[in-house]
DNA sequence: ATGAAAGCGCTAACAT
DNA sequence: ATGTTAGCGCTTTCAT
């Protein structure tokens, strides 16, 4: 039972700890063949691996970048992670991944697993939450970790005060939204409605605000699960109650697949009697048919950019950096039905 | 700088290390209402987060499952990262997801820098391979980490010998598409073209076998990168060389969904013209335009099973079990051409 | 009820 | 060139 530690190997080679660290460590410090050999040959035999903990505690450094997400398995956070991947792979660094499971009050609860592990740099992607004591808790942790001597990089995180000195992925969703809605309003839309997920989340709240700002009271909010089957269900609701909306928004591309999929089942045609808008234009988005018209949030470099800023982190200096929207227009928005 | 430690706390709270301890580290020892009220305060204050590392090494155990993928954010591993997440979290276990980015020389490598971590629990969801070297390592290195009284878990892992103590869910990919290749041939097809990712993994291996088992040589395999775009440049490859072909498999859904796109762009009719089949049956499948025939397979569950046995395997029962394929047919697919 | 001290596995500073 | 030892942060005996 145990691993296999250095003492056994020590033992076995017939040599002292220092020596077999020295040997196994990477040391350049100075070791005759030999007893290199002996150490080495122990070492393969068991099949040593060294134990990371102790050398953890030793260091002070564990190179591991742990990342708060709300749900791997969603593409939107599964994007973002694969460019986090990308640089940390380079950078010989770990990748702890933890899902709060879009439940805002496991957040505090995984940042403080995370920190535990004392991971050298955090990497928050879970959207903001509209909730006093949650962002309270929210900083107060990230500024100790951030004190500690760590990297913290937020994003699209807003809401968190500039006090922390995290650095920062920005990407404006209002104005993105904005983007979204002004293609729609161009195309002679009048009454629209928009499928979200939690009214609670910033993002979500932001993207809101961006319909608002150019369809005012007009725009027709309807909240469900941020699914493809949510995006289903919501498109029977908006149908059945509001026969005088011409298209359908959405915050996430998923419950836009699901609206798309009822207005096909229903015979309706896209866009020529509905229009449909996606958000975050995730790599299905342009095969789906019809095609669908979204706001591009550009993820895997979200995620490449956060890690980079996280390494530039330990070294001391913070950055922000703000990515851009696209309005990626397809086929399905078209002009407002008579 | 470094982080908040237990000294501190015990320091500015004027006790003794040892009573900070008891009060912080949640044991049933008792200690004095004041001095504990004391420590409470001064940790809050400092956010004082325990350290994981001290911890593990003083247990021995990490409640740290490691997970080996070919790479996050295929919707294939995500799937079952998704089941694994939801059995961990229940069991408060942290779940530390590593990528081999598909190169199979990485695995071995990765697989090490999770030991070192001192996963209690290991979870190879990469693919076999056909490289007796990599199985020989591998082999030895889930042999080492199982003798040090951990668990290992093989998710369609076949090729290791069952002298490793590990357990397994197995998916009979061979027979699976042999159901598809079953599918075709009744459909009246008997040229049919089969798009594949890296023929050294075991999985495409046996998959390709399947079609064999059905077709033998009328399968013309065609070699490509295991994504949306490749799917779609080897359809190319295959009308432009292939005329005879009157289906085209693939051995992951995503080639087939760029098989369609590309069908799409081309105007040719599916399934009239020609069928087109998946496999592993990842969520879009069934809404994508046609929907497509593919091998479902069920990750979610995979993935939740393979980490309930990695937890039962803590408590030494290792066990094996399998999940069943089940063909989805959909409108991808339809009798062969004339 | 509290504190002192040993020790988990490892590395690095310090002898020799 | 090799070995001995202190100590990273913590929990848990073992005194008191």
């Amino acid at each position: 039972m145990g691993a296999v530690n250095l003492k056994q190997i020590a033992q076995r080679a017939g040599v002292s700890l220092a020596t077999a660290s020295r040997v196994l460590s990477g040391s350049d410090y100075p070791v005759k063949d030999d007893l290199r050999e002996r150490v080495l040959e122990v070492a393969a035999q068991l099949d040593y691996v060294p134990n990371a903990s102790a050398r953890v505690l030793l260091r002070g450094r564990s190179s591991i970048v742990g990342v708060l997400v709300g749900d791997v398995s969603d593409p939107f956070f599964s994007g973002m992670i694969g460019g986090i991947y990308e640089v940390a792979d380079d950078a010989d660094y770990m990748v702890n991944v933890v899902n709060t499971f879009r439940e805002p009050g496991k957040e505090l609860d995984t940042l403080r697993r995370l920190r535990e592990q004392r991971v050298d740099i955090l990497i928050v992607a879970g959207s903001g939450l509209d909730d006093a004591a949650f962002t309270a808790g929210m900083e107060k942790s990230l500024a100790a970790f951030v004190q500690g001597g760590n990297a913290a990089v937020l994003i699209g995180h807003h809401g968190i005060s500039d006090d922390v000195h995290a650095a920062r992925v920005h990407f404006d969703n209002r104005e993105a939204a904005r983007e979204v809605a002004e293609h729609l309003r161009e195309l002679g839309h009048q009454r629209i409605a928009l499928i979200t997920g939690d009214p609670r989340l910033l993002s979500t709240r932001d993207r809101v605000l961006g319909f608002r700002d150019v369809f005012g009271d007009r725009v027709i909010p309807v909240e469900t699960e941020p699914t493809r089957d949510g995006g289903y269900e919501a498109a029977g609701t908006i149908l059945s109650t509001r026969p005088e909306v011409t298209a359908i928004a959405s915050t996430a591309d998923q419950m836009a697949f699901g609206t798309l999929v009822y207005l096909r089942e229903r015979g309706i045609l896209v866009p020529n009697e509905m229009s449909v808008t996606g958000f975050n234009d995730i790599d299905v988005a342009k095969d789906f048919v019809p095609s669908l018209t979204s706001a591009h949030v550009p993820l895997r470099e979200m995620g490449r950019r956060a890690m980079e800023l996280g390494l530039q982190g330990l070294e001391g200096d913070v950055d922000d950096i703000e990515v851009m929207p696209e309005l990626a227009i397809r086929a399905s928005t078209g002009p407002a039905r008579k």
